[in-house]
DNA sequence: GCCAACGTTGGC
DNA sequence: GCCAACGTTGGC
């Protein structure tokens, strides 16, 4: 075991701003990541993350999509409560408490840009971002994806000033 | 609002 | 296990 700890992770997860927006997190400072249906996307939450890894705040299906600020992971993964309500359009009839389907970590704001890193901006970059960078791959929806330490370097620095 | 791409479901 | 039908995502 290191005596520096283990490297941090990095990911960018995507939100549609009308339903949680970089702003809503900063309002509430943490949130559970709620409503990710995607066995993939769960993956990465329930088997890769870690508290303080760091996350690009991603706005989809808006005007202008792209990387809005700067969270991190601030719970381990845990079952997502919407699945067992009923009421919740997250409900899934199949999950159940002693074998729960969906996992979901708390996401805590960190900052926001003073403007977005654009997706039109990102796809400029595409070459150096390389072919893993799930963001920009050719039919790629995950809504949590990983980022490398190379990527997110590239990413930040992008951030117009 | 359109629609391409993808994931899931369920009949067979 | 195949695959058609359906639902969802998300850019435009």
């Amino acid at each position: 075991m290191s005596t520096t700890g283990m490297r941090r992770r990095y990911w960018l997860m995507k939100s549609e701003p009308e339903d949680f927006s970089i702003d809503d997190l900063e309002r509430v400072g943490t949130e559970p990541w709620t409503g990710v249906r995607n066995y993939q996307a769960r993956n990465f939450m329930r088997d890769g993350m870690r508290r303080g890894d760091g996350v690009l705040f991603y706005h989809s299906n808006c005007a202008v999509p792209g990387i809005y600020g700067i969270a991190e992971v601030a719970s381990s993964a845990y079952p997502d409560p919407t699945q067992f309500d009923r009421t919740s359009k997250y409900f899934d009839p199949k999950a159940t408490r002693e074998e729960p389907r969906w996992m979901l970590v708390d996401v805590g704001f960190v900052r926001s840009f003073a403007a977005p890193v654009t997706l039109e901006a990102i796809r400029g970059r595409a070459e150096a971002l390389g072919e893993d960078f799930a963001l920009i791959r050719k039919g790629s929806r995950l809504s949590v994806l990983p980022v490398n330490a190379a990527q997110w370097k590239i990413l930040l620095a992008m951030e117009p000033k």
